[in-house]
RNA sequence: GCCUCCAUGGUCAAGCGGUUAAGACGUCGCCCUCUCAAGGCGAAAUCAGGGGUUCGAUUCCCCUUGGAGGUGCCA
C-alpha cells in the first residue's frame, strides 16, 4: 500500500453503542493500527430528527472505554475537521451543485404528497417505486428561477436509466446492478442538510479516507456511491463491508429486544478486555488456535481475510466463558478491587473477611453482577429445603446429618483457634476418628451453615468466613430443626 | 414483489479439489474433590437439498431452499 491508510468510524448519534457498531469500531480500528494508518472518528448527525441528546458524549466515552483511540474526531481535532457533519453543512452545497452542472445530479421540487401518492400507487400495482424523473426535464434556467424565489427544493442523483453500477469490495468482490433497479436517491434534503449517501462520498473523499469499513446495510447501495465518484471524478476508497451481528438466526442484536450494549455489559461486570477479544473473533478468525488476544495482539495479527461473509450470532455464553477466564487471570488485588463493591452491596465489610472471600470466589467469577447472590447467605441464614441433606454421592441423609451436626458441634465449640488451617486440624481429626467419610458431615454440616446447595468454598472456608459465634448458631438451629422433622 | 449478499455441529469457526472435516463455547459422561467451580480425560454433534464440472467435490458452476440486507428528504 504506497498510500498512508486512513479509516474512519462514523456511527450516528442515535443512541448507545450497541455491539455491532462496536465490532465495526474494532475491524475499522485494528485495520488502521495493522497498516501503520490513521484511525478517525466522525459524527454522521445529517438526521436532526433522529439524533438523540447526549448520544455523542456517550460514543466517545464507549470508544475510549473501549480503547479504541482515534487519532481525530471531533474531540480531539485533526487537519480534516470539522469532524461532525452538522458542523460541515456549508461544504457540501457546492458539491451538490458541482454534481448538477456535471450532470450526476439535478434539484427536485415534487412535494411529499405528490411523491407519496406515487409510491403508494406503485404499491398498489405491485410494483417497486422508483421516481420516475419528473423534475429532471425542469430547464435549468426555471430551476435557477424557482430556488431563488424559495421554492423548497431537494437535490437527487442522476441514475442512467440503463447499463450498470458496480464496485469492488475486499470481502465479498465484484458487486454489480443494474441501473434501472437503482432509484434516484436525494443527495440534499430540504432543509440543507445531506443524506447519508451524498455526506458520506464527499467526508470520505475530503477526509482522504482510503479504506472505508461499513455494515452490509451498505452493500447494495455501494454501486450508487460509486457512481457519485465517478461524475465527480475521483478516485473511490477501498471498501471493505462487514457482516452484521445477529441475536439469532433470524433477528440482529438490538437495544428494543433487550439486547445489551458495551455499556451495558461493563456494568453489568463484563471486562472491557474479554469483550473484545469476543467481539474480535465474532466474524473473524486469525486462522491459527490462539483464542485470547489483548488489543495490541489484534492490532498486530488481524487481517482481513480472516473475517467471515455470513452474519454471526452473539453468544453470550461464550462472551461468559471468555469474561471468567479473564477474572482467573487478574492479578487478585485487581480482582478484588473489582469485586469489593459487589460483595459490599450485601456484605458489611466490618463483618466479613472480604479479602478471603475474594480469593475464594475469583476462581469462581462468571461476572461480577453475579457476585452479590453467590455470598448473600453469609449475611442471613436463607431458607432451605431439608431434602439438600440428602445427597447420594456424599452419603448423606436428615439422620446422617444429625449425626455429623452432632460429631462437629463439640468439636467447634472448643476451637479457640477460629482459623481455617485449625479448623481443618481439628475437624478432619473428628472425622477420622469417628470412621464417617468426609462428604458425609461435611457436606451436611455445610448445608446447615450455608442452605445453600453449593457455596464458594467448602464447610470449613464457610465456618472461617462465619466466625464462630454465627457458626454455633446455624448449627444450633439445624440441629433443632432437624431434631423436630 | 424486486435487487444485492450469504450458507461447515446448538454457537463461534479452520478448511481454500484428494483430510480420520481442526480448535473453542455449550452439552453429556468419568476422574479429582468437604459443595460448586477450576483442572484432567473422554463422548455425542456439522459440510441445507438437487444437478453439473472433474479420475475425485465441503471446496468450482447452476438451480432450489433457507437466512440476511436494501428497496426513506434514516443512517
Amino acid at each position: 500500500m504506497s498510500q498512508t491508510v486512513r479509516t474512519r468510524f462514523a456511527p450516528s448519534p442515535t443512541g448507545y453503542l450497541h455491539l455491532g457498531g462496536l465490532r465495526t469500531a474494532l475491524y475499522t480500528y485494528l485495520f488502521a493500527k495493522k497498516h501503520g494508518g490513521t484511525f478517525i472518528l466522525r459524527i454522521e448527525d445529517t438526521d436532526q430528527e433522529r439524533e438523540v441528546p447526549g448520544a455523542v458524549d456517550l460514543i466517545y466515552q464507549s470508544l475510549r472505554a473501549a480503547g479504541l483511540h482515534y487519532a481525530e474526531g471531533p474531540d480531539v481535532g485533526g487537519d480534516y475537521g470539522p469532524y461532525i457533519q452538522t458542523q460541515r453543512r456549508d461544504l457540501y452545497p457546492k458539491y451538490a451543485m458541482e454534481l448538477v452542472q456535471k450532470g450526476g445530479a439535478y434539484p427536485c421540487f415534487c412535494t411529499k404528497e405528490q411523491l407519496d401518492a406515487k409510491r403508494a400507487a406503485a404499491e398498489a400495482k405491485g410494483e417497486t417505486y422508483k421516481y420516475d424523473k419528473t423534475c429532471l426535464h425542469i430547464a435549468p434556467e426555471e430551476a435557477q428561477r424557482r430556488i431563488a424565489a424559495g421554492e423548497p427544493y431537494v437535490i437527487r442523483q442522476n441514475v442512467p436509466l440503463t447499463g450498470t453500477a458496480s464496485f469492488d469490495d475486499v470481502l465479498y468482490g465484484h458487486v454489480e446492478v443494474d441501473c434501472d433497479t437503482l432509484d434516484d436517491n436525494v443527495l440534499m434534503k430540504a432543509d440543507g442538510l445531506p443524506t447519508y449517501n451524498f455526506a458520506n462520498v464527499v467526508d470520505d473523499h475530503l477526509m482522504a479516507i482510503t479504506h472505508v469499513m461499513r455494515g452490509t446495510e451498505y452493500l447494495s447501495s455501494a454501486p450508487k456511491y460509486n457512481l457519485l465518484y465517478q461524475s465527480f471524478g475521483w478516485t473511490p476508497p477501498t471498501y471493505v463491508h462487514l457482516p452484521v451481528v445477529m441475536k439469532d438466526a433470524t433477528r440482529k442484536l438490538s437495544k428494543r429486544y433487550g439486547d445489551p450494549s458495551f455499556e451495558d455489559l461493563l456494568a453489568m461486570g463484563y471486562l472491557r478486555d474479554a469483550i473484545i477479544n469476543f467481539i474480535a473473533l465474532l466474524g473473524w478468525s486469525p486462522g491459527t488456535e490462539q483464542e485470547f488476544f489483548t488489543l495490541v495482539e489484534l492490532e498486530q495479527v488481524f487481517d482481513v481475510s480472516g473475517l467471515n461473509k455470513a452474519p454471526s450470532i452473539f453468544d453470550m455464553n461464550k462472551l461468559t466463558w471468555f469474561n471468567a477466564e479473564y477474572m482467573r487471570k487478574l492479578p487478585f488485588d485487581a480482582y478484588y478491587a473489582l469485586a469489593k463493591p459487589w460483595l459490599e452491596q450485601v456484605l458489611d465489610p466490618d463483618k466479613f473477611d472480604l479479602r478471603r472471600l475474594a480469593e475464594l470466589l475469583q476462581g469462581r467469577t462468571e461476572v461480577l453482577n453475579r457476585l452479590p447472590s453467590m455470598v448473600d447467605f453469609l449475611a442471613a441464614m436463607p431458607e432451605y429445603d431439608l431434602a439438600l441433606y440428602t445427597h447420594q454421592k456424599m452419603k448423606t441423609n436428615p439422620e446422617v446429618a444429625l449425626t455429623a451436626i452432632d460429631l462437629v458441634l463439640p468439636v467447634l465449640a472448643a476451637q479457640t483457634d477460629w482459623t481455617e488451617a485449625a479448623l481443618h486440624e481439628n475437624l478432619m481429626a473428628a472425622i477420622a476418628a469417628s470412621g464417617m467419610k468426609n462428604g458425609q458431615v461435611l457436606w451436611p454440616v455445610r448445608i446447615s451453615m450455608t442452605g445453600r446447595e453449593s457455596t464458594p468454598g467448602g464447610a470449613i472456608e464457610m465456618a472461617y468466613l462465619l466466625g464462630k459465634d454465627e457458626t454455633l448458631r446455624r448449627l444450633h438451629a439445624a440441629k433443632a430443626r432437624l431434631a423436630n422433622a
